[in-house]
DNA sequence: ATAAATGCCGTACCTTAGTACGGAGTCAAT
DNA sequence: ATTGACTCCGTACTAAGGTACGGCATTTAT
């Protein structure tokens, strides 16, 4: 007989926690298997799909409530999956806008770090200090 | 007399919460101030510069733990303070790396969903759901 | 003088995505 | 048959940065 696919099987094939399945289980991501009298989940192969696919759409940087509603959608519903990809990519996006802001203020502040005369105290500082 | 400064007072002119200030107290990034009889809090005029100070840190990205440390080291450990700085920039370049790859993708998806005939389903849930 | 506004404190709650724990039951191997 | 590994469940905890609430005290305005 095959091995029966318990959690701690399906948690080390997938790559995550025993915990994280018993999560996404408790939030409804996905439904609880069939259990014998024994109390044991025992999942079928299914199981692997659904886990792989929201380890990728977790990649793509969704959320889980953001993939339980692709999932809910299905292949069927581009339209608004689609809608969900283009909220998050304006996300994203904005996100990016303001990192780099950051990123480029601290690239100069650093800078200025580097070319400091002992005498003026930390041009870090300063900037965040000045009004 | 002038008006006191009271926490209500120091919160509005500052553009942030009475409860956030108490919570910045709570941490330790701000110091509670002494109080009369009547208990309630009287600030004086530093605490402007703290908590704008504190604004314009974390518009550079900085944790409030960040945030506590630059502070503490004050404007004359630039050594550490940059140290600090540079850690964070290099986090906000990683995090923007991320971030790209990941708008690129969902950029092309949802070009995908575009061009995409009725018969071939979505390509978003397509992508996310192959192996 | 009285009512409205503001303040106090401690605690609980929020979000997101899990992780940890304790006590009990069950399964696999020796 | 017993040990060790695995599983169950519910609950609590984590990070970070707050936000909300309840009950009471005080201050301010009328």
């Amino acid at each position: 007989m095959s091995k029966k696919l318990t959690i701690s099987i399906i948690a080390k094939e997938i790559g995550i926690g025993v915990e994280t399945i018993r999560y996404y289980e408790r939030i409804g991501l996905i439904t609880q298997p069939e259990k014998p009298e024994s109390g044991y989940r025992i999942y079928d192969d299914e199981i692997f799909k659904k886990l792989s696919f929201i380890k990728r759409a977790k990649k793509l940087g969704f959320s889980l409530n953001e993939i339980s509603d692709i999932m809910l959608i299905g292949n069927k519903g581009c339209k608004e999956t689609k809608k969900i990809a283009t909220l998050k990519l304006l996300k994203v996006k904005n996100k990016i806008n303001d990192l780099e802001s950051i990123s480029r203020t601290l690239e100069q502040l650093i800078e200025a770090c580097d070319s400091n005369s002992k005498y003026t105290g930390c041009p870090i500082f300063s900037a965040i200090s000045e009004k």
